[in-house]
DNA sequence: CCTGGCACTCCATGGTCACGAGTGCCAGAT
DNA sequence: ATCTGGCACTCGTGACCATGGAGTGCCAGG
């Protein structure tokens, strides 16, 4: 096992290398550092960290830099969640108050969280599975033609147009969105398919098409809107990674264009508690030098989605997980009261 | 005036220069083109093209390179729009046609656009003012809480909370969903104002508090999501600006992030008909050195909103142009149908 | 008005060299 | 057993310089 001051040379170094992006030597750490010892004995930790896979050197004679194992390290056992500053805090509230609806309340959050941690941000729409049914409504637009609009507790409104095989008159439709509603308000999206399987033959032979047409349309929607939706701003931050990054910029724009990538990069993450992914760690080839911070979000106790950063393995863990814990709370909030 | 073969000879160096990303000089472009004329020659014509400050050179004894204004001359005089492969046609149509609604019509011609274009796509949203209301619907989910959804004919979806100050009955409400909709359906959104304004009047003292809010709640709709929403990709494609780039897309990817940046960006480009603006052309300094493609579409002859691309201006113009309109056209279409 | 020739400019490339930061190791001190 | 100071060594960085080649402007002649 690693001894003490072994372990605070690593935090040292992850520390310093996150601020200067330089490759850092046993003597500037002995300097910046009150570590009570010599370069030389900080260079025999150093090389049996090294020894370990914690830290590496770009080439021999530089110094070592944290290696994606170091990190994890460094998340587990060295480092805890900083905790906002007071006006970091009052800018979350200020910020995410003034939300109309939900894109709104989405939009402002990626745009906070970007700029909060100034990295990239990645914000989920609440998921529809997870949520439960606030009102279903049906319109007729047209003769043969319904709207179908869902409303969730989360302020979500999906909707989708039907073109139905017959007309259907105002008072079937009445009908249907009232037995429709009594069925299925209060009830988690996931439970939608069971609870209307059967509605269908309540009614008169005549409209049997059309209310089959609309519930399937219904459980289509569900379907492909399971197929989240999801958010994500600050790229610019992109830009900060280094100078010499245009060739690793290129790969995490990409995997960033790929909402699957990144749903998937999300849906890994734990349900709750944090979720921090390091370098290699992410399954996506674009991302092996990016590092994801992703924390479940939700109205109540359960999550209903997720949000996070993605940014270099050599970020401010504390201050970003401090971050992303403070907005994903107030974003909670703010989705329970509306 | 310029003489024809000096066009000519502009005309070469634009396509050499968009092809290779580097000064081109005499000897190449009389080798590369059939000018009938001799490097000297050419030298005179360029040297009398530079003084007209249509292109330019990096440094002494380097080749040239052509100018905002050589572009400008360019894409005014020297270059059609390059109409699309039976191909590309084709995987236009594929793509877009199997989009279920708004959103996914955005984010699929946001995606096409970037894919056939290899540049950054901007799309907006069909404007609120600019297009018709299609139906007005007022939904009670709880005693005191009104639910109030706007559709238009492009099939854009706006739904908006009403907290109202007593409760309504589902009578009143469904007489104001009536007469609201009798009033404005198939009006455009810029009218709506005016249809309403003397609704309040017509009910019972105790409703209209209620039927004011709501109302109330309407016209602030109509005024907010003025500001237009958008979607932007293939920022991916920002890296292939040239490898010395670095520090030329951060401003790019700034203004970006910025909606009313592009907003504004679009707003600037004519209704009808295409809009190049090359380089210092664009207000934005972070869009200097870009050049912005934006043409209207809509759903009939007139333009709901304006969709895009922005790019290096050294880009391919016809090429580009040729995407975008056909894009615009097609997208035109799909909103007509649905 | 076009062309070939010529002298000139200047960027890009690549090699050499000195510098300095950093290392590993060892012998001695604690 | 552990820390420390010293020392030789490695290598990347940046400065400097020479070379080559692409491109230019200009001029005299067709």
């Amino acid at each position: 096992m690693l001894s003490e001051r072994r372990l605070e040379v690593l935090r040292a170094i992850v520390q310093d290398y996150v601020g200067t992006e330089e490759p850092v030597g046993s003597k500037a750490l002995t300097e910046r550092h009150r570590l009570g010892v010599s370069p030389a004995t900080v260079r025999n930790d150093m090389a049996a960290l090294e020894d370990e896979g914690f830290i590496a050197q770009p080439h021999t004679s530089a110094g070592r830099i944290p290696t994606d194992k170091g990190y994890r390290l460094f998340v587990d056992k060295l480092a805890g969640v900083k905790p906002l500053s007071t006006p970091e805090r009052r800018a979350i509230h200020n910020f995410l108050d003034g939300a109309v609806d939900l894109d709104d309340v989405v939009g402002r959050t990626v745009r906070l969280l970007a700029q909060l941690t100034r990295q990239v941000a990645v914000v989920q729409y609440p998921s529809l599975t997870r949520s439960t049914v606030r009102h279903v409504e049906l319109l007729s637009l047209a003769p043969a033609r319904v709207m179908l609009v869902l409303i969730t507790d989360t302020g979500r409104v999906e909707q989708r147009m039907v073109d139905c095989p017959a007309p259907i008159g105002e008072t079937s439709l009445a009908d249907l969105r009232a037995r429709l509603n009594s069925r299925v308000v209060g009830r988690r999206f996931a439970d939608v398919p069971q609870l209307v399987q059967d509605l269908t033959e309540s009614f008169e032979q005549e409209d049997r098409g059309t209310v089959s047409t609309v519930l399937a349309t219904l459980l289509e929607t569900l379907v492909e809107e399971t197929e989240e939706r999801l958010m994500i701003g600050g790229t610019a931050n992109l830009t900060r990674f280094g100078h010499d990054f245009p060739l690793t910029i290129r790969p995490v724009l990409e995997a960033l264009e790929e909402q699957v990538v990144l749903l998937k990069l999300l849906g890994e993450a734990k349900d709750s508690g944090m979720t921090v992914r390091i370098g290699h760690e992410n399954a996506h080839e674009g991302l092996n030098s990016t590092s994801v911070v992703a924390v479940g979000y939700g109205s109540g106790d359960e999550a209903v989605a997720k949000l996070g950063v993605v940014g270099p393995t050599r970020m401010d863990y504390p201050g970003t997980m401090g971050a992303v814990r403070a907005v994903a709370r107030y974003v909670g909030q703010i989705l329970a009261e509306s």
